[in-house]
DNA sequence: GGACAGCGGGAAAGCGCTTACCGGCAACCG
DNA sequence: CGGTTGCCGGTAAGCGCTTTCCCGCTGTCC
């Protein structure tokens, strides 16, 4: 039994190759496993002594000597949100049958700057950093930040991004089809006879949600619904900001009026906001979302939406970043991931 | 314009020093900011040299040499659960205002049992430890549990759980009032005019679960309710554990029918079974969980449920984790987090 | 039987940083 | 004016590991 009292200095590698009468090399042979062999009595004497003495390695020694780490970090925007922690739990998942660790930074509304995040990172010398946290268009965030992904990646550290590009760096990309998604969705909600469009376009200046705002739009109009009937509404792309958006919006009396959020978390919080206001989703008013969050699963009316595998975005993101160096010619990027548009009660046929 | 070809080996503090022409410990004087003072020539020559040869600093080498690290760890059950992810963004938040890296760790069903997350992580010498899992009540893995973080704490680390106690460790506890949560809700079901219920326990063998099942059980007893009119089901602590659970349930059409599921995951995808079956909760049958998670705000009927400050019982465990070593007298527990019995549409009085 | 490869143990040189400790110098005291 | 501080650079000893050498030993092959 190990005493409990006062905290006593930490079991050395070094504690272990003494006890065991034999060198720091031979025990370090035995604890970490290398190419070379050691004697069964050694390794015997070794493992026994480590055991005894209640040995852990440490990691930081570790990757230190060897000059590589076994941390990948992970960049998301708010960790409650469900989008983000599907795409976290893929990635954990993942890495965990990698042996990896996992460190996730939260932007955070009003928090850190993608690139402060990154530059925080840096430090802490991660395999790979996958940044899931929606890029601001803020054209001098942008500039920061390839600036210290070029740094980054200039002394061997991986990259990959999920959802829209960023020209310029080395990194990989899941790329996800958003505006295709959203482009089929609108055409699908044309197609079941709505005619009215009012759209709850998040920030205005992030990639993922400009891009869904503008495949959208594109299928409209290539249904033959004028931009200009269209309105626009921007808003933190929250749950809450989804139900204050909502109720800013004019036009929803109209009989084939349609909500399209460009995030399902938008969506869900406007359906409540609807509800509260007497307007009964799939009933009065048509809404659609984007992501298929698995909550969508238990929230009523059953929301529309174009379905995205989160978790399996996740586990790509690492796969991708971690991929050997394309051999030349076939970039490593993986293949696009595709959306699917999932109609459902709250945008019933007209 | 830093070129962008090959992995250069990283910039280290001897290339800053010895372009700016000043030694090792002047340079990391002046850039980790010690106790001694530096010459404001020297320093801004450091500075000038670190800024462009885009220095940055390794944390691992440095808390090796400080022998303290940034780090803290928490292990959770699985991150896309909306109960981890509002704790871990808790976390989050506060391990960010100390500047505090996080890493986060997944039991999982079926993955990981908590000794060994504890005894993966270890070797990366966190901090603190941060327990929120579920941990379960299995004898051997209490005990194999115990030995790890008694090892971890003996080496001068922090260890608070969320949740259900564990004797025989000095680990500090955000101890949750789960029990009496529990009674408070089962009485005021009662009060409501309930008289037949059963319960959705979760695994039999979680001690969050167990005391929640027990605390009901008890105000249900108090109520005048007799134990052995009372169904329990058990089954995983998810969504379709809920959902699978409540159709085992066969009281169901008794008119004062009430189910009390131990989870708000469980009872939202308990609902959504009942729904699918024709009954509505509310209505038909009434539904009470137990948590608050933030994705109630848009699931219907309104749930019924005991509130728990998750995100802030995040924050607390952090705190309470690093709090300085009691001194002596008061023992460093936080005070009892209670719960706030939310009564909604999912359980209207009779 | 001697040259030689192969094996496995140990000494020691790092990995990138922090931090005693030392020593030169200027200021300050009686 | 000698002695004592107090400042502030630099030197070097680690922090806990890994890994390159080097070296003695066996076994092998002509």
């Amino acid at each position: 039994m190990v005493s409990r009292s006062g905290r006593s200095p930490s079991v050395t590698l070094a504690d272990v190759a003494s006890h065991a009468q034999v060198s720091l090399a031979t025990a370090s042979r035995v604890i970490n496993g290398s190419t070379r062999q050691v004697q069964p009595d050694l390794r015997d004497r070794v493992l026994a002594s480590s055991r005894l003495l209640g040995y852990v390695v440490d990691e930081q020694a570790q990757s230190m000597a060897r000059g590589a780490s076994q941390t990948v970090a992970l960049v998301v925007g708010d960790i409650a949100d469900p989008y983000f922690s599907a795409i976290a739990a893929g990635v954990s998942a993942a890495a965990s049958r990698l042996r990896l660790t996992v460190i996730i930074t939260t932007t955070g509304p009003g928090g850190l700057a993608e690139h402060e995040a990154v530059a925080a990172l840096r430090p802490k010398r991660p395999l790979a950093i996958l940044l899931a946290a929606s890029r601001h268009l803020d054209s001098a965030g942008e500039e920061l930040l390839l600036e210290e992904l070029a740094g980054y990646e200039a002394r061997g550290g991986r990259v990959s991004f999920i959802g829209a590009d960023t020209g310029g760096s080395a990194a990989r990309v899941v790329r996800v089809q958003n505006r295709a998604g959203a482009r089929e969705l609108a055409r699908s909600l044309i197609h079941l006879g709505y005619t009215r469009f009012s759209i709850l376009g998040g920030p205005s200046d992030l990639a993922t949600a400009r891009a869904r705002v503008d495949g959208f739009a594109e299928g409209l109009a290539s249904g033959g619904i004028a931009a200009s009937s269209v309105e626009i509404v921007h808003g933190p792309l929250t749950r809450d900001g989804g139900h204050a958006a909502v109720l800013e919006l004019q036009g929803l009396n109209h009989p084939g009026a349609c909500v399209f959020a460009v995030t399902d978390v938008m969506a869900v919080g406007a359906m409540t906001a609807l509800i509260s206001q007497g307007r009964m989703p799939g009933r009065d008013i048509a809404v659609a979302g984007f992501d298929d969050i698995p909550l969508l699963q238990d929230v009523r009316p059953a929301l529309t939406t174009v379905a995205l595998p989160l978790f399996d975005i996740g586990v790509q993101a690492l796969e991708l970043a971690l991929a050997d160096p394309s051999p030349d010619s076939s970039s490593p990027e993986a293949d696009d991931v595709r959306g699917v548009v999932r109609l459902r009660e709250s945008t019933p046929p007209l």
